[in-house]
DNA sequence: GCAGAAATAGTCCATATGCACTATATGAGG
DNA sequence: CCTCATATAGTGCATATGGACTATTTCTGC
């Protein structure tokens, strides 16, 4: 059974910025084996959209206010929702891509695809496979690679980027300020830099903090 | 002279998302008394484009590859182009905005922003007024009270990033770590932070350093 | 149950950091 | 010429940091 304009893809836009919604119906919709059902302005109403409509492919911005592109992503899993997902994004970290594929999207596109680049991924995710740009995927492999932080010692990185001492970390979390550096420490092994402020910055330059956090 | 569909405001939207500029075309064309001129991929070919076209308003990204929004802004006025300009960006930092009406920009605008408010920037910014968000607005007129970091400074605070002690960019810039220990001292003292880790991801923020440089 | 990871806490020690000073040289602007 | 900002250099000192260890507890996976 293949595609045509007599069965199109049933596709669903889910993204906050009105420009964005405006674009995808504008570009998409010239195809003529697309069928734009809605463009959501976040992942409440797709949730709402996607339990009237059936897509077949929904396009999710990460970054949206309230409900997160992730969040959405698993709130359609747990609703029974089978519809693929490509994330849509302008402005990516390592750890975006990685948990928006941990949580089950099938594609990532970047906004300043071209529509050629779009249609191809919409083709190729709503066959089945899987459509994640080369250079991307190769940051998705070095990532899981990678060693991770535990929850404690991302905890600690996150205040220790606000300026807090070992021992000020110590009183918040209500352990000796002699663990912290323990955690310092390897914090300081793992992401491979020679002290503290380098650990913050790395950190926000690979996405493991965020800037106002 | 009112305006009227007779005699439109002549709109350049220059910004190197295929879908942004689609998405703009779309939403600004429904409305009468605009005329979509042309959508530039960059700051060259916007340069390009105006001395043909003589365009009222021009929308501009502020981050593009090549050409960023700045760099633009400054061509304009050097070739003697006066046409109005419009910032519309995603994500910015305080320095961005702040240099961008440095260069001259009368209006800002987020991508997030609602066709109404689009068309409200677009008509106040071509009758000659300025188009600022309050609260953007308000982060500008902090900006330009802060005291800013002298060169040095700046010098400094991005090697202090990378994890460099006093003594090691003392050695690079061939001065004695105790002079790198004063600027550092008055880094601290002027972004108001406890320590130069937070000196360094306070600068990210407010984007005096980048992540990647 | 046992191995291994993670979190906890501690010691020792060299070095770095942050803070409070003083002091000199230089260049720009009134 | 004088002043102010900037960059330079230094001293002294209390505290923080980073590195190298040992050790206990708890929890998870096999």
């Amino acid at each position: 059974m293949s595609q045509s304009a007599v069965n199109p893809i049933r596709i669903l836009i889910v993204d906050d910025h009105p420009v964005v919604r405006a674009g995808l119906t504008s570009m998409l919709g010239t195809q003529l084996e697309f069928e734009i059902i809605t463009a959501a302005p976040s992942g409440e109403a797709a949730l709402d959209t996607i339990a009237r409509s059936g897509a077949d492919v929904v396009l999710l911005d990460l970054r949206m206010p309230g409900m997160s592109g992730v969040e959405t992503i698993l709130g359609m899993k747990r609703a029974g929702y089978n519809a693929r997902v490509i994330i849509l994004t302008s402005f990516e970290t390592d750890e975006d891509i990685y948990s928006a594929v941990q949580a089950g999207a099938q594609g990532y596109l970047l906004k300043d695809t071209s529509l050629k680049g779009m249609v191809e991924a919409i083709k190729a995710v709503h066959s089945g496979k899987r459509f994640i740009p080369r250079d991307i995927a190769a940051r998705l492999a070095e990532r899981m690679m990678r060693t991770n932080l535990t929850s404690r010692e991302l905890e600690i990185l996150k205040m220790l980027s606000k300026g807090l001492t070992n021992k000020q970390i110590g009183h918040v979390l209500g352990i000796s300020g002699n663990t912290v550096k323990n955690h310092v420490n390897s914090i300081i092994e793992k992401l491979e830099v020679s002290d503290r402020t380098e650990a913050a910055t790395t950190a926000i330059q690979r996405g493991l903090i965020s800037v106002d956090e």
